[in-house]
DNA sequence: ATTAAGATTTATACCATTTACATAATATCG
DNA sequence: CGATATTATGTAAATGGTATAAATCTTAAT
């Protein structure tokens, strides 16, 4: 299988033109599950793709996200993170070293009488010290 | 009772000073149950207390979030909201008309193998339209 | 009351993320 | 190949938030 072929194939399938940028942003969001920000996938593929626009960067991962290939995550406040979708989990933050891992936590339950309400996406956000920030205090 | 003598004992029982605007701004907090952006609240309270700048309201909300009076929230990722405190729940954001709903919801359970890991906060954030905007589509 | 010390508030300037927009480059299709 | 639509780029500007230092208000001791 030549490489990248997989993500030629999921751009195409949401109707998409696979350009080489579109396909090394969403390998990048594929195959590093880090959570990145604008700025880490900027300057990580920056690095081979020596044109790269910030604002491509922007408009790729706005077009990924409107065709359900990735979501945008709400950590800081202050800037976005990405990742490729991949079904419902929840995130952990460290307050300690900042690393953000995927948890995977039970559905959620409304409690309340929510007749009506139409859900199109729940997300669920744990913060505190990871494993080994909290041993080592 | 006098008007905001709430305000006042809990931020004492705080160990923070009431000042004026402390107490204006906590008391924002626990009478308008809408999630206010600090510009909101800058708009709002500055009416009345026509010298206040928006950088008071910032320290105050920062103070606040620090003694536990008051909680940031990440709902649309460019800006946050603060509410006052007061137990857990989830967050609803209608994706119509941009209201931000409490909404009671189950604890989370972990899936994982969380030992070792020490959890400081939860939050539940579903997006999706509320009774009033579903109803009308 | 006066004054000094400290906390609070204000104003200004600054930084970072993100978006808008006009332009240039590229791919697609006849 | 040439015309057209799509994609990528660069500049600049809007926006949210922070840092800093000056001004103001409180508090308490004299």
């Amino acid at each position: 299988m030549k490489k990248f072929d997989a993500e030629l194939k999921t751009l195409k399938s949401k109707g998409i033109r696979p350009s080489y940028i579109r396909v090394r942003i969403l390998n990048y969001l594929l195959e590093e599950r880090i959570h990145p920000t604008v700025d880490e996938i900027y300057e990580k593929l920056g690095k081979e793709i020596l044109t790269l626009s910030k604002t491509t960067v922007y408009n790729t991962l706005k077009l990924l996200v409107e065709k359900g290939l990735a979501k945008a995550i709400n950590i800081e406040g202050n800037e976005l993170r990405y990742e490729a979708e991949r079904g419902f989990h929840g995130h952990f933050k460290c307050q300690e070293c900042d690393s953000i891992y995927d948890i995977a936590v039970s559905e959620i339950a409304f409690m309340d009488d929510v007749e009506g309400y139409l859900i199109n996406d729940e997300q669920v956000l744990i913060t505190g010290l990871c494993p080994q920030c909290n041993k080592s205090k």
